[in-house]
DNA sequence: TAGTCGTGGAA
DNA sequence: TTTCCAAGACT
């Protein structure tokens, strides 16, 4: 079986299955501006796209440039960032925006490479805007992909914990030649994984590849590796955190060190993560005692 | 490379 | 109720 074999059984059917079930995010509209397809990429990092979807309008709303955000104090992008976890994506956002504005006419480049060496864009996330903003050909390889291939041409439930050359080599043999296909291809198969192809019960019958499928041809055998996660939240330093990063979300303006104490009753992990959220950027310590959002 | 980093909804 | 996990990046 080769590779080119493969890709013809695969790609078409998931773009004919695509052009008819793809979800209507805004972000994939022809009149989406890369500006905002960054900003999306960013906010979908392990999150879900229907809590993103409000926060996003408003952000593009607000922001609808790089140099309107990099006009603003860091601050207000974590304000902004609201619940959606891991605010450090904010700071970033923030500081790919900054240096958008510094290094690149406040435009956000086209070239992967380029793209690769700004803040809070790793592997995933330049190929991602790359692809669907520039519609170029790279293999995107997210947590959707990466499961749809397992089960498609490896046979198994689950991928491997951490991203091997092995699945690289896969999607990038699946690849479509021209640019504009390939670029159409990889919102599709992720699209696919995000809706039918999912990780707890995934929607078989809907499958529009089911007949090619390695793992429906083994049974679906189920996955029989060692755990693939163990984290438990209450009790740990990020709840702890994200409690009192929201405090000062919350807050006009600066706020007495009280105010944080109070969400929290163990002193010694709550000074921890306070000196962790300081080292991070994401709250400044004032002169006078009192602690903000950094400006 | 393994650990760290939020949040909330569904199973 | 507990567990799982949702378009990862960074160190």
């Amino acid at each position: 079986m080769t590779a080119t074999h493969d890709a013809v059984r695969f790609t078409g059917p998931v773009l004919d299955w695509y052009a008819e079930h793809a979800r209507d995010l805004p972000w994939r509209t022809p009149d989406a501006t890369p500006w905002a397809v960054l900003v999306s990429e960013i906010m979908l990092q392990q999150t879900p796209v229907v809590r993103v979807l409000p926060v996003w309008e408003q952000w593009m709303r607000r922001w609808p440039t790089p140099a309107a955000l990099a006009a603003e104090p860091s601050g207000e992008a974590v304000r902004a960032w609201g619940r959606l976890g891991y605010p450090r994506r904010a700071l970033r956002l923030h500081a790919c925006a900054v240096t958008l504005v510094e290094r690149h006419d406040g435009l956000v480049p086209s070239d992967h490479d380029e793209l690769l060496a700004l803040p809070g864009i790793g592997a995933y996330t330049a190929a991602a805007v790359a692809s669907f903003a520039f519609r170029q050909r790279h293999a995107v390889l997210d947590t959707n992909v990466r499961r749809v291939l397992a089960r498609l041409i490896t046979g198994v439930e689950y991928p491997p914990k951490s991203q091997t050359v092995a699945e690289v080599a896969v999607a990038e043999s699946l690849l479509p030649t021209d640019a504009s296909v390939a670029a159409r291809w990889a919102v599709a198969v992720m699209e696919l994984g995000a809706l039918v192809c999912t990780a707890r019960s995934p929607r078989c019958v809907d499958c529009p590849v089911i007949s090619s499928c390695a793992w429906q041809r083994a049974g679906r055998p189920a996955y029989d590796g060692p755990p693939r996660r163990g984290q438990t939240y209450a009790g740990t330093d990020r709840q702890c955190r994200g409690r009192l990063l929201a405090v000062l979300r919350q807050a006009e303006g600066p706020v007495e060190k009280p105010a944080l104490d109070i969400v929290w009753s163990d002193a010694v992990q709550r000074e921890r993560a306070l000196d962790g959220l300081i080292a991070d950027g994401l709250i400044d310590p004032l002169d006078d005692g009192r602690y903000a959002l950094p400006s």
